[in-house]
DNA sequence: GTCTATAGGCAGATAGAC
DNA sequence: GTCTATCTGCCTATAGAC
């Protein structure tokens, strides 16, 4: 999920786009703006401008791109076979890759900030976690078919908990500076859904 | 949580704060300004800042003011009695009035702008994330020692999963607009803390 | 595609009258 | 306590030269 990023070689919309989604990630849509991207750049904002018309196209070409590698890494998870407890937790390191670097998940971010947006990102906001779901109930449904998953409540239901639950585990982790504490609710998160998660697990954790 | 709020009869101070903090957790401490705030009290900035010197000292009234706020519920909900899943449950529904009111946590909402905040807000919100884990600990002991929750792992790690599922369900359902996803999701988490939570209960949420 | 220059607005904040 | 007036700085955005 950070290919050439960041590495100076590409072209000057991704490298605008590495520069801003980090700043986005860190500082917030309304925290950071045209002249901390040109800055970090060693470019005009007038440049920006050329490539991105607005603050609103870049921030809804920065969701277009996040969804895209999203998208990209989920589809690599399935490409890679194994169980829907494996799969879950390859969806959780993308979480966790993404703290790693100091960063909130982009639409995370964004979802805070959600009332202060243009529609357009506010609807592919909704469309990322939308995306998100989708991909979590096949998931969980290929679970619980296999019996490696022991779901309560339907599959959809339970994908909307993941969901939130490791965007919360991201908001609060990193005013912390600390992975492993999401990496606890993480893991806790999927030790719930395993199937007779009861009693050895447990002893194990403690 | 919300008593003498918006009501126009408070002192000054007061409705500065209400205003203030309503506009905060809907847009988020870098999407508002003194003059949101002054247009809406129908008085100038100068006013605002005779009050509060600056939008730090605003910023740390707020979380000083929610916190007390937010403490006082925590005491009521143990003056009021009942086993722990009840204290969670009413726990639970102290987020979910919030965003009723279509607010994000005033902490979860400043959590994602932490990285831009001044030191003193910074110290704060991790003091309102300590302090509701230690309640929420102390709580989930209560309850694994009465037998009314099964707990897998030790009761701060579960606070920690209880404090970030609930601000990551309010800042997901947020956008959505939807309580309904907010309560599925802090059901869902509150069900697998009791004990014997598997089989009947299940089949009540289907 | 990139620049300089600049517009026009809004931000947080202060001085000083009342 | 509240006001008007004002400052300085930053913001997004545009015009037009190169």
């Amino acid at each position: 999920m950070a290919r050439a990023q960041q590495r100076g070689d590409a072209d000057t919309p991704t490298r605008i786009l590495d520069i801003a989604e980090r700043l986005v990630q860190t500082q917030g849509f309304n925290g950071f703006s045209y002249a901390n991207v040109a800055s970090e750049l060693k470019i005009s904002t007038a440049s920006l401008h050329y490539h991105f018309p607005g603050k609103a196209e870049l921030g809804e070409a920065l969701i277009r791109r996040y969804m895209g590698r999203f998208g990209d890494g989920l589809e690599a998870i399935d490409q890679r076979g194994g169980d829907a407890p494996a799969k879950l937790e390859a969806y959780a390191s993308m979480y966790a890759d993404v703290l790693r670097d100091g960063r909130m998940c982009l639409c995370g971010m964004l979802a805070a900030e959600y009332d202060t947006l243009p529609t357009p990102m506010r609807d592919a906001i909704i469309g990322f976690f939308d995306d998100s779901e989708a991909w979590l109930t096949h998931v969980l449904e290929q679970g619980q078919q296999a019996g490696t998953l022991g779901l309560r409540g339907s599959a959809s239901d339970i994908a909307q908990t993941i969901v939130s639950s490791l965007e919360g585990a991201l908001l609060v982790a990193r005013p912390y500076g600390d992975v492993a504490r999401f990496e606890a609710a993480a893991s806790r998160l999927l030790t719930n859904l395993r199937r007779d998660d009861h009693g050895i697990s447990t002893d194990l954790e403690r």
